[in-house]
RNA sequence: GUGGGUAUAGUUCAGUGGCAGAACGCCAGACUGUGGCUCUGGAUGUCGAGGGUUCGACCCCCUCUACCCACC
């Protein structure tokens, strides 16, 4: 899932969204973040406008962070209590105060297809007290997210026109958060009382912030054991190519990082050869693709020279024709793990034999 | 022609009689539920040329050269 913060995918169109990658089937799910598009536009503007699908015109599937991450991100500005969370806002250092009540208020207004509990992204290292309570912080307000989602599930922008559709839902999805920080015994309990409270999908949380990859892969298996297999599980915030693929084996079905989009604004490829930094003097005279096996519209098209040349020239197309590219060989990555799952055998993908794109 | 000024890193410029500096550029690296085209690191010098003073000169003195400004 890419993830489009504030109302885009930094970076590139919709209609290019909605058509990247070798075989044109483009984003599926883009996420959508509540703490920015709540600090601006609004989440009250942005219901009036129609909500997020709406506004930004995107008629495919919107996700929605719960703020849960910016509160751990931004933490010099916030204050945690049981209540939920006081911050300051970056932009103009106004008060603001999310509870899990408040967070789901403004997902449903924002009108997301996927509505994520709101959570305490526990911190690394913690020790395992502070790391428990966090835990069993996330706990309580997942049922309390839950109870004010439940009550108030049909008043997203699009849910009374939906409704007129029997086919189709008219109500967005609630997705728990699993925590637990870097010890396994808390995640498989913070997975089970999670399991415990009911939703249509798990994700789980805390991970990739700081710690090893195999404690990343530890944390993942232990959890996966508990959440249940036919529902949705999600691997907030990951990852690198071959970590999402490794994930993708284990049982993992959704991922979301900010990685592909947010290194090609900074100059990172990622390749069937590997990561490449366009920036590099080295592709000056390259009159070669991006990637020599990358079918995408960028590929087609352009040289490294030219990319380097945009780079260099600090030319706003750079960021966007790296972004296109990016992303596609990630949605190329997963495709290929759709197909490699649907022929019953992961083996080569992840042995590296079978070409990621 | 006369008077004044300038000359130091690729560029624009600081600088002090005692280890040669900044910014930008250049070369690389980083980026994991996105405040921030961001962050981190590295290389680079006949201090215009020649002579003098001094224990020691990029710095003070003299000459030359180049460029800039004003005036004729």
């Amino acid at each position: 899932m890419p993830v489009g913060t504030a109302g885009t995918v930094k970076a590139v169109p919709q209609d290019i969204l909605e058509d990247l990658g070798s075989e044109k089937l483009g984003a599926q799910i883009i996420l959508g973040n509540t703490y920015h598009l709540y600090l601006r536009p609004g989440h009250e503007l942005v219901r009036t406008l129609g909500g997020l699908h709406k506004f930004m015109s995107w008629d495919r599937a919107l996700l929605t962070d719960s703020g849960g991450f910016q509160v751990f991100s931004l933490s010099e500005l916030r204050k945690v209590k049981e209540e939920g969370v006081s911050f300051r806002s970056h932009l103009d250092g106004s008060s603001h105060l999310f509870t899990p009540e408040r967070s789901m208020e403004i997902q449903i207004a924002l009108g997301a297809d996927i509505v994520m509990a709101f959570d305490e992204c526990t911190e690394h290292p913690a020790e395992r007290e502070r790391a428990r309570a966090s835990m069993e912080m996330t706990l309580r307000w997942a049922k309390r997210s839950k109870d004010y989602f439940e009550a108030h599930k049909h008043e997203t922008p699009w849910s009374q026109e939906a409704a007129r559709n029997p086919g189709l839902p008219n109500t967005p999805a609630l997705f728990g958060i699993v925590q637990g920080g870097m010890y396994a015994d808390l995640r498989r309990e913070s997975a089970e009382r999670t399991v415990e409270l009911d939703f249509p999908g798990y994700a789980i949380g805390g991970l990739s912030v700081g710690e090893s990859r195999a404690k990343t892969m530890e944390m993942i298996a232990a959890v996966l054991e508990i959440l249940p297999k036919d529902k949705p599980r999600y691997v907030m915030g990951a990852g690198y190519p071959e970590e999402i693929v490794q994930y993708a084996a284990m049982g993992v079905d959704m991922m979301d990082c900010v990685l592909p989009t947010r290194a090609a604004r900074h100059g990172l490829l990622f390749t069937s050869e590997g990561r490449i930094n366009i920036k590099n003097a080295r592709y000056a005279q390259d009159q070669g693709p991006a990637d020599p096996k990358c079918a995408c519209r960028v590929c087609v098209r352009y040289t490294r020279a030219y990319l380097r040349h945009l780079f260099v020239s600090a030319e706003p197309l750079a960021g966007v024709l790296n972004t296109v590219h990016n992303l596609a060989f990630y949605l190329d990555t997963m495709r290929s793990v759709r197909h490699a799952i649907t022929l019953g055998d992961l083996s080569g993908i992840l042995s590296g034999s079978v070409s990621l794109t």
